[in-house]
DNA sequence: CGCGAGCTTGACGTTGTTCAACTAGAGTGG
DNA sequence: CCACTCTAGTTGAACAACGTCAAGCTCGCG
């Protein structure tokens, strides 16, 4: 049943995120005390999603920080018809934490984006941690901090770059960050790579397009190679 | 020498942020034990900076946190001519908090917007008295949810609104979060709410004159009185 | 075999930037 | 005290970049 393509990859994993990370094996909790990590294990719960399904509503009462387990998450803002992706999470990050502090309302929605395991955290539970455990408060503030900073070059990016500058950025931020290839089946779709960049979906598949015409990239449906990162490096440098 | 409007506010701080902030009176370090307290006032550097100088360079060596005792800052990006104000930091705000993480190096620059006096803490001994109360990480870390909800929020405007909504998210802002007035003397030149708003600087002034025109606010020269909130609060909304 | 969602293309209109010129006010040096 | 310069602010006209609309396409799936 394998392709001749798939025998590149002869093991289990084809699909990058699929294999689901143990609770245990989290490396922000790896400072916890055993009584901690008891207290952990017990507040948890694992929930299944399936690819498209909704995992927390923007504006929704937030009691919970999550961790992504298996698969693929998007962080997205949604009002009066104007979308905005605000973060891809893969396998093996956190996101809900700015509910830890702002408020007690989510600053935004999280969907799946593949079929998805997530642990879910008791927001109380955690904050007690983190007060009676500074290494596990540096190491949020560390997270933070790195959301912070890409977010940074995604706001320069998408407020100063012309269209093919900002496309260029996300698909070398996919393939740098999250795929570690410059071959992969995209998750998401021209839609949401539109949402991604902030531009309209028409002008995305546009500017694939011209990509692919300039022989700078390689797609077709789902699967996109990026042929010339250097060019792209170009192109997001003179915006 | 007073003129007639002046005799409106006699008191002494007619400017705002003109007052300094004592180094013992910072709330975020409150919860320091005496020592702790001491150990902090012996490394601080209180440094004056008279407005446009430069606190720190974006890709400088990041050695320091700092706080803003009198006076307003500036965060900003600047890459092959395009900029992007990423924060403004009144009086009693911490900046460069990103350094206590992410690499050593700063990712943004940083300029005074009017007469300032900076205090500057040495970033080994923030994160070492991090480690060892909890109350601290835990402030650092509220402090930079805070900082990314309202990253959130302007990355959603400037991406998603046009001109006309994005000026008048940023004026709200400027008269909710900063001046805590609807009438106040900017301390931003035109370009500044340009740079603000990721708009140009030719736009900038043709929107501010509509909005004059259309009696929602009164602006000349420097001073800017909203007259209208209500119709901003709706040209926001539609966008 | 037909249906529908996601994708693609072209034509068109709008929005916003760029360029160039002009003005006003704030120093600065003779 | 006055010309001189320099910067910030302002205006108009031309142009480019993008979004919108409308139509057709394709592929997976029932």
């Amino acid at each position: 049943m394998t392709t001749s393509e798939s025998n590149i990859n002869t093991s289990a994993n084809e699909y990058p995120f699929a294999r689901i990370i143990p609770a245990d094996m989290i490396p922000l909790f790896r400072s916890l005390s055993k009584n901690e990590k008891a207290t952990l294990a017990r507040t948890r719960i694992a929930l299944e999603f399936k690819k498209g399904e909704i995992i927390h509503k923007h504006g929704a009462h937030a009691a919970n920080v999550f961790f992504v387990a298996r698969g693929v998450v998007k962080s997205y803002m949604e009002i009066s018809n104007k979308n905005l992706i605000i973060g891809i999470v893969p396998a093996g990050n956190f996101f809900g934490l700015t509910s830890l502090s702002v408020g007690n309302v989510y600053h935004y929605g999280t969907k799946a984006l593949t079929d998805s395991t997530i642990y879910s955290y008791d927001i109380g539970v955690m904050k007690e941690m983190m007060r009676k455990n500074p290494l596990l408060a540096t190491e949020v503030t560390d997270m933070l901090n790195a959301q912070l900073v890409s977010l940074y070059d995604r706001f320069f990016s998408l407020t100063q770059k012309q269209l093919p500058g900002r496309m260029a950025d996300i698909l070398l931020c996919l393939s740098r960050e999250i795929y570690h290839t410059h071959n992969f089946e995209l998750f998401l779709s021209r839609k949401d790579l539109a949402e991604l960049t902030g531009i309209s979906t028409e002008s995305t598949i546009r500017i694939l397009k011209d990509f692919r015409e300039d022989g700078i990239i390689d797609v077709s449906n789902k699967h996109l190679q990026i042929l010339k990162p250097e060019k792209l490096e170009k192109i997001s440098a003179t915006g």
